[in-house]
DNA sequence: TGTCCGCGGGTGT
DNA sequence: ACACCCGCGGACA
C-alpha cells in the first residue's frame, strides 16, 4: 500500500482512502460508515477532510461517500450536483455492464 | 425544521 | 505549541 512515491499521507488518511475504495460500485456509504471502518466513528469530519485532500481523486470515489441522512454532502452542494451526476453515471455504467453480460 | 455544539485529525502559523 | 479549518453528526430548540 505504502509507496515511497506517495505523498505525505498519514495512516488515518490511508485508512479513509482504503475504506472508501472498499465501497462497492454503484453503492454509497456514509462518512460515519467510513469513520467506523477506520476505527474512529467520531472522526467523521476528519474523514471528509482526508477525502478532500485525497491524492488520487480518480481512484477514490469521493462521490460515493455521502452524509448519513442521504444528502450528498457539501462537495456536491458546491457544484452542480457533481456527486449525484457521477453516482448516476456510475450506476448507469454498472447497469450497462450487467446488461452486456 | 432550523441552529448549535462537539468530536477527531490536518494543516498552517 | 496553538488556532483555525472541514465535504459531519447528532442533540436541542
Amino acid at each position: 500500500m505504502n509507496n515511497k512515491s506517495v505523498k505525505k499521507l498519514t495512516a488515518f488518511e490511508w485508512k479513509v482512502l482504503s475504506a472508501t475504495l472498499k465501497i462497492p460500485l454503484g453503492e454509497t456509504r456514509t462518512y460515519q460508515w467510513v469513520a467506523k471502518q477506520i476505527g474512529c466513528p467520531k472522526a467523521v469530519r476528519a474523514v471528509g477532510q482526508a477525502l478532500k485532500k485525497n491524492p488520487y481523486p480518480v481512484i477514490i470515489p469521493c462521490h460515493r461517500v455521502i452524509k448519513s441522512d442521504g444528502s450528498l454532502g457539501g462537495y456536491a452542494g458546491n457544484h452542480t450536483g457533481r456527486k449525484k451526476i457521477l453516482l448516476n453515471k456510475e450506476q448507469n455504467i454498472l447497469a450497462a455492464m450487467i446488461g452486456k453480460s
